[in-house]
DNA sequence: TGCAATCTATCTATCAACAGATAGATTAGT
DNA sequence: ACTAATCTATCTGTTGATAGATAGATTGCA
């Protein structure tokens, strides 16, 4: 993957991070990376093929990242908690995928089923890693739906005090 | 308020629901109701106007139906999880104030503050009803993400999934 | 080696569609 | 006659997308 084609995602990324799919235009991107609207379509021939691949990526980035942290503690919901920490004490605050998920009837084929890919990923893992399916649904949206409370509020610290039972608790393991 | 104020407050409520902020216009909503784009800023002068209005609407109907339920049920848990399960089975799937507070970023401020101002008053209600401000916190991320993750994996029984401990049981009462 | 063909990555310029918003005329009810 | 509500018409700006030109690197063949 080229430089620029790198430096357009993550561009995109930070955006949608901060907007959802309407919340980026081609020419934001383009100033954002340095070249001419135009030119981004050269790399993503649509709008929808870039965030796709934002999306995807993401979720790509996600799934290695828990993987690595899950062979260093066994205890998935700690890792899984500490991992969308992370996210919501970034400068974005949001993860792309649940801002695009909450508006995912408004979306092009292509970025809802990436967005979908995402969601499935992180069921899934957990019940590779231990949980129940219902024990990781409702996890899964403790901490979705912590990143768009803490979001809403303006207040990082939100994000801990809805994850205090999974960031700290010692028993409750995978 | 007037038929016609109500009508543009409900199909603005509608493609929220869908789309967010960026989701409407103001000729899609005149379109919707039957009158022409100038004729709805007459109502609503501006479209941060007119959003922070759906919203400060959908709280205060909230905030009573969740007081009307309660007297009926003393189960908080019970009582909260019902009344978000209309939303994700209801046609739009989606709480206007999540698909907005997830991108809390990009709003105008008079939008931002009202969505702000929901998840408080649910929150503080929360709180009143017995919770600690932690169990408070924990509970709300649960119910809004579970909503975040039926919609995007469009299926509103992921929603049933994710919270079939609080409207089952009987005992961790309010 | 040297030349022709192709590819990559960017540019300029432009299009039709749609956005939010405003001014001013018109209509209908009291 | 006054007022509330709607209309017509228009403005300025932005959007995603496309066409066509260009410079430079790479490749393939004689």
């Amino acid at each position: 993957m080229s430089d620029m084609k790198t430096a357009i995602l993550d561009a995109a990324e930070r955006r949608i991070q901060a907007g959802g799919f309407g919340g980026f235009s081609f020419r934001e991107i383009a100033e954002d990376v340095g070249i001419k609207s135009s030119s981004v379509h050269y790399h993503f021939p649509t709008k929808e093929d870039l965030a796709a691949e934002v999306v995807r990526r993401w979720t790509d980035r996600t799934s290695g990242n828990i993987d690595r942290e899950f062979a260093k503690d066994p205890n998935a919901k700690r890792v899984w908690a500490k991992a969308l920490r992370g996210t919501a004490f970034s400068k974005a605050h949001m993860c792309p995928c649940t801002i695009l998920g909450a508006s995912s009837q408004d979306l092009p084929k292509a970025v809802a089923a990436e967005v979908k890919r995402f969601f499935k990923m992180c069921q899934d893992k957990m019940v590779a890693q231990g949980m129940s399916a219902d024990d990781a649904s409702e996890f899964l949206s403790t901490i979705i739906g912590a990143l768009v409370v803490a979001n809403a509020l303006r207040d990082s610290a939100e994000y801990d005090r809805a994850t205090t039972t999974f960031r700290v608790a010692e028993k409750s393991a995978a």
